[in-house]
DNA sequence: AATGAATGAGATTTCATTCAT
DNA sequence: CATGAATGAAATCTCATTCAT
């Protein structure tokens, strides 16, 4: 059984069950007893540190989407002053967090989610223009702003479509891997691959 | 208030409902009462047409499957003697169903379900084998089994991305539309775009 | 499909579609669509021939104690000099019914209903009484009124009983026939039988 | 209102408000709505306790079988070394549920589901199989095996003839018993009651 | 802090009945 | 006379949330 732990471990502990079962079953079709069994705890103790189930789901979309920012972000920063490595470092990151079937499957309904909710589609809208701008004032070049504007967010999509499609068939990832990662190179415009 | 119709017609009226709730409201979140609501008919008349909820959303999905293997085949079967023309015919039809808006709402829920329940994957899986079929058929090149398949598969993925692209920001589609047929191309190995 | 009918024939066919089905689905699980298919017409015209599901379900329950009462006035009318003529007649006749195995689960549905519903009640009483009276005037014999009345209720539960082992196990009937036979000659007191 | 309860006390505070309102309405006109009023508690706690209302309606029928059983297996071990004890403590055992007139309610309600029912009919030939097993042992004498089966069948049902006519008319018990009880030791042959 | 029994609103589904054709 | 599409009230069942322990 379950014996009193740190609040921050608990919630942990939740948040860890809530996403192994909204993979599974999606947020809709997962239930609050469901999470509870899952974390091995009772339904009363979800409450003590989430409102409510929504909150869980909140919780777990805004986690994803600061992991994004968070990954962009780090990929940039380590390389502040060469272009070319802080670019080979973005696209190994945001590979890496396309290769995570889990996080495919996650993402799938959080792109449900945000697609249809008004409140959870500003706060994606929001964190994706920040890293938007992160990206646009590295590689942004001489575009125009809506030109710039379109080729990032292509090049997120493409991650995107790399993780549905490594998510489906995993057997042929490097192939994948490498003509995204071409194409990305190509829509930033900084020069091919030499593969 | 409604008068008797024509199954067919009281079939794809209720379809037609269906997708407009579960576009705003998702699969599951969409009830019973709102498809009736939507469609103007009552709930009991529902179970005439389809035995179940998950009835409705199977049809729906499998209809949605079938749309893009034909959209695929017609461009295809359109110019059966000039590669140049089917290429663009394809490239065209298939950008059409990523800027329909609509269709990428649904298709989100789609590809949540599929990705869930086996039943779904299987149907999913097949129809897409199918269509990459077709088009290996075509544009296969001289490529290797595997380098195909996969060129073939991120090509479908780029339309995905564009598909959410389009969604999030329609104001830019004409750029994001160049940019993914120029990277469509290069996938598929037939000569860049002159831009 | 069904034809233009005499009202009396659609309404003899339908009673059997309904007993038929209620024999194998019980009156409450069996619905008026059931009926309807088994009859071979349409769910509005049952509504032709009966007002209600209920009225379906009265009109067979009456017809099946009109049943027993005419067993009994027939077989007693048939030998109206010859009292054991007439006990042999009776319980030939009552032997026969309980022997009817679709009957004896129709009976079954209307002991539970009418010991429910205090209409239905008040109807089987009231017929009930009617087949005792018959009895008693031919066989009361000397007893006291209390003394004959419950004689005579006995002897016809004992082709209930007889009914419900017949249905239960058909295949040794003529032991259970003997048996009941004697016990109810018996209970009558007019001489055992010579076996 | 109602305080959190042992689960075996909540469980027969359930059942005993199913087999109320099952006796007034039967099996199929009562709705888990009326069974959680009877109760005294929610819809929703009832499923806590059984999966659905036919486990509900399965053990109430389970139970009854069982105390049919027990009942016989109670008279005659109370009396192993003496055979006409033991017959005396079974008809007046067997006398006892026959006279229970809630009982009697519901074994139509009963007989009439286990003859429909190929899963419930089942179960209830393999406990009566048990019962008569039981009463062959003692009482079985020198018949040949068709002969004994058929004649503890046939005593069986005359208790549940009782249990009808008891039902329909309470008035007259005790000659209905007294005369059901002479019939039951001549079909079991163990003397006639010299009444 | 932790439990899980209990609640009740609301979801899915059924079905007797109506009525336009 | 006959049909069966259509209705909607009511049934079964689910599940987020509460609260006594």
């Amino acid at each position: 059984m379950s014996r009193v732990q740190a609040p921050a471990v608990r919630r942990a502990q939740i948040v860890e069950a809530a996403k192994r079962r909204f993979r599974e079953a999606g947020f809709h079709t997962t239930t609050m007893t469901d999470i509870a069994a899952q974390a091995g705890v009772s339904v009363g103790l979800l409450y003590r540190y989430f409102p409510s189930k929504d909150d869980i789901i909140r919780d777990i979309i805004e986690a994803d989407l600061q992991v994004q920012l968070q990954t962009i972000e780090g990929a940039l920063d380590a390389h502040p002053d060469d272009q070319a490595a802080a670019l080979d470092a973005l696209i190994a990151d945001l590979t890496k967090l396309a290769a995570d079937r889990d996080r495919t499957l996650l993402m799938l309904e959080i792109a449900a989610e945000t697609a249809r909710s008004p409140t959870l589609g500003k706060l994606a809208f929001g964190i994706e223009r920040r890293a938007k701008g992160l990206i646009a004032a590295r590689f942004g070049g001489a575009w125009p702003e809506e030109e710039r504007e379109t080729r990032i967010r292509l090049m997120m999509n493409m991650f995107t479509a790399l993780g549905l499609d490594v998510y489906r068939d995993p057997s042929n990832m490097d192939v994948a891997v490498r003509l995204t990662t071409q194409a990305v190179r190509r829509v930033l415009d900084l020069g091919a691959d030499p593969t």
